[in-house]
DNA sequence: ATTACTAATCATCGAGTAG
DNA sequence: TCTACTCGATGATTAGTAA
């Protein structure tokens, strides 16, 4: 975890950063050989790549150490920034239509009722997050939220989900996500209303959600 | 750290929370006898405060503890947020006069006139930092600014600080820290000018300060 | 139920050194 | 120089258990 985040400190999220094992050892405190090891540790788990062509070896930071240091990172979030309400901005993307399908299930219908006060539209507005926002949405994965009971019906297994509250320009709605999500970028927004309609806009556009924790 | 954390997320930064080593251990993974031990240590370290006067153990994060959180949290700030300009915004409040006493010593103006390329009007203004803003604060903490040295003078020691150039409303002026700053929401702005004369400024204002990192 | 001691086990570290 | 191996020492962790 500090090897990582040093890693990041030293600019190995955008591109490979040179750092031999001496220079990591003493930023952190350890040998070289130790500094060496952690690399080594970090590689086998997939949470940086390595480029040791020429002779000093480059680091720079994989997807799964990326998001290593994000939830972490959120850890902090909740720690020193956590208020009641968290704003997400995320762009307004075309879903692929699932949204819709999972909507019209009454197993989920009835829930939403019962627990949110409204039966939401047969369709989800999808909210694309990306660069800082992503930390937030970090925060919301580990917040407990309205949970919503996996079911089965049709044959299949429906699964456990959790929502929040929130209001989008001023229009009730909710954000919802499975229960188990690690790696997501996508928030999935239903509401009484057709939302698209209702506020005019289109894919692409950036919205900020306000969310109820 | 880890554990330090966890105390954070559970609440301690505000009130002490029960939090048997049980718990502590299953949260992180690791046996009660170990929970128990990190306990000691953060105990041992001043990090946490701790009442055993009832059956569960109650903790609290310590002052030591929280600035530990604080530097951790300034480093993914910088990971995940930093840019080479930073902006605070502060409320201006009337310091304690201090300040004055401090940039009257040589032994600082010295340092300032070579290391900014002005001699400060001796005092400073305060600006007080709140909310969200803290956190930008703690990158500041963490960066290493402009070095200057303490030094002794009339039988007493002046301690090391580090500097940054910023501008306030278009005006030059710098902020100062002590090198080794405690839990701080208080901005030290010192310029050529007396400021709060320069830019019509009263106590309460908000005002933003555009500091280079 | 607790917390925390002791003793055994296991992981981590660094010195020396090879490639 | 660099990385990274072996291996003995030093830490950390845990099971058992006392208070």
């Amino acid at each position: 975890m500090d090897t990582l985040k040093h890693i990041a400190l030293r600019g190995g999220l955008k591109d490979f950063v040179a750092l031999s094992s001496r220079e990591l050892g003493q930023a952190l405190g350890v040998s070289q050989q130790s500094a060496s090891q952690r690399i080594l540790e970090l590689l086998n788990d997939a949470l940086i790549q390595r480029d040791l062509a020429s002779r000093k070896q480059r680091v720079k930071i994989a997807a799964k150490g990326l998001e290593t240091l994000q939830r972490e990172y959120a850890d902090y979030l909740r720690v020193f920034e956590l208020r009641d309400r968290i704003s997400i901005t995320g762009r307004t993307t075309s879903g692929l239509g699932e949204g819709a399908f999972y909507m019209r299930q009454r197993g989920y219908k009835d829930q939403f009722r019962k627990k949110l006060g409204f039966e939401p539209y047969e369709g989800t507005l999808n909210l694309k997050v990306s660069g800082a926002d992503l930390s937030k949405l970090m925060i919301l994965i580990g917040e407990k939220g309205i949970p919503i009971d996996g079911f089965e019906a049709a044959g299949r297994t429906f699964g456990g989900a959790k929502v929040f509250r929130a209001t989008l320009k001023g229009v009730d709605c909710a954000v919802i996500l499975p229960i188990r999500t690690h790696h997501t970028d996508i928030l999935e927004v239903i509401s009484k209303e057709f939302l698209r309609n209702r506020l005019g806009i289109t894919d692409g556009d950036p919205v900020a959600l306000d969310i109820e924790l």
